[in-house]
DNA sequence: AGCACA
């Protein structure tokens, strides 16, 4: 057998590789300046400064062959000579093809991230939940999952490194909270790194990928079942197809929850067709049915798991109903056809009903049916804004969250549960937070 | 000025 062990360490002609060693650096020279050297000529994936005995050396990795190609046959032909710090520097192409042990891709900040999610029940956690999570720190532009051996991932596209890097920053190897996941999952832990990616494709809108800056995008073939239903956006707890109307169930019921109330509170997110209220397993449920699934998703999307009064009474926990029109036979204090006006002897709803708690903080957030929030136009002590209605003396958009709510229309204004102080969302409906509490701060303290 | 790290 032809022994093949007698390679050289090294030629002085070596084969292509995107990794390029250089010699005669100057002392300490930085990761920063590689990267402005190489960058002319491609993406520079990773760095190895401070090589061999007089640490004079490095590597350069592209994320291309030709890249790497490109950098050396420019300079093999230049006039100048590749310098640093107006050192001259010798390149060539590197025995190895990648750099180990040093800062991957995965250092190199970009704009976008490669986010890990971890746990048991990581697959079930939704894009919507990974948008809104991200979505805290900026606007984001797009967002693809995938799963690979790593486990579920995603990339999440922000508009720049800098936003990018303030959601790492604050989320790498922190827990989603647990109120914003379905029930009965486990904990999802986020592992974030840079992408290399700077623009991913999406071409469709998909229960696997979204781009939120193009919402004219159709909807993917894939994600629409045989009665044309929109089936995207899997939910968390089970391929639960999307439905014009919500099933929604109420928890820790301590104060009355009549038709009106839900009336008023479904109806911040467009017009409310129909509700019937029922009682089932101990507790009261509710069927209401919008027009269209956008509205409901919508809805959903922003009241589930939150409270309509303060203290986590009523707690709301929202699922698509299987029914798409529903059937009304009589219009009583538990159901009731707001489509037919003229049958129904409409008992406007009952100021009372809220009047008599004086922790309530629903109101009409009318605003919500349409136009994405916009919180610098909103002046906290605003007197009647209609919209202003998750608490008297809570202002509709405390200024001091504009990050937040930057981007996303689909969260009403208001405080985060206690257990989530300082984690990244608010809980619309519950008002009795300190303020200061509102700040989507992560600094301090666990997310759930 | 000529290839690291585990």
């Amino acid at each position: 057998m032809a022994s093949v062990s007698s390679q050289p360490q090294f030629r002085y002609t070596q084969p292509p590789s995107k990794v390029l060693h250089l010699r005669n650096l100057p002392w300490e020279c930085t990761e920063e300046e590689l990267i402005e050297l190489g960058k002319p000529f491609g993406k520079v994936v990773n760095t190895k400064c401070n090589v061999g005995a007089n640490r004079n050396q490095a590597f350069i990795e592209f994320a291309d062959l030709n890249q790497a190609i490109a950098m050396i046959s420019y300079y093999a032909s230049s006039s100048e000579p590749a310098q640093v710090r107006g050192k001259t520097v010798y390149l060539q192409y590197s025995n190895r093809q990648e750099i180990v042990n040093n800062k991957t891709t995965a250092d190199v900040a970009g704009n976008v991230l490669l986010v890990t999610i971890e746990g048991a029940d990581a697959r079930l956690v939704s894009i919507d939940v990974l948008h809104l999570v991200f979505s805290a720190f900026g606007f984001v532009h797009k967002i693809t999952t995938f799963e690979k051996t790593a486990g579920f991932q995603a990339l999440v596209q922000f508009s720049d490194t800098e936003t990018a890097s303030s959601a790492k920053n604050a989320l790498d190897g922190r827990s989603i909270p647990s109120y914003l996941l379905p029930e009965h999952l486990g904990p999802c832990t986020l592992r974030i790194t840079y992408s290399a990616h700077t623009d991913l494709s999406v071409k469709f809108q998909s229960h696997r990928s979204r781009d939120y800056t193009n919402p004219y995008l159709p909807v993917a073939p894939s994600a629409i079942d045989g009665s044309g239903q929109v089936i995207m956006g899997l939910d968390g707890k089970k391929l639960e197809p999307e439905s014009n109307v919500l099933l929604a169930s109420i928890e820790n019921m301590q104060y009355a929850v009549t038709l009106d109330v839900l009336h008023m509170v479904f109806s911040a997110f467009g017009p409310v067709q129909k509700i019937a209220m029922f009682d089932k397993n101990g507790g009261v449920q509710a069927l209401i049915q919008y027009p269209d699934v956008q509205t409901a998703v919508v809805a959903k999307e922003a009241l589930e798991g939150h409270c309509i009064y303060d203290g986590g009474f009523c707690k709301l926990h929202i699922s698509y109903s299987r029914h798409t029109d529903l059937s009304i036979k009589v219009n009583n204090d538990r159901s009731r056809d707001y489509t037919i006006p003229n049958t129904t002897p409409m008992v406007n709803s009952q100021p009372s009903i809220l009047g008599q708690q004086p922790t309530s903080v629903m109101g009409s957030a009318v605003q919500y049916s349409g136009a994405p929030f916009t919180p610098s136009q909103e002046q906290p002590g605003m007197p009647q804004q209609p919209s202003a209605g998750w608490g008297p003396g809570v202002p509709p958009m405390p200024q001091s969250m504009p990050m937040q709510m930057h981007n996303n229309p689909y969260m009403p204004p208001g405080t985060m549960p206690p257990q989530a102080a300082p984690g990244m969302m608010q809980s619309p409906m519950q008002s009795g937070m300190p303020q200061s509490s509102m700040l989507p701060r992560y600094g301090s303290g666990q997310m759930q």
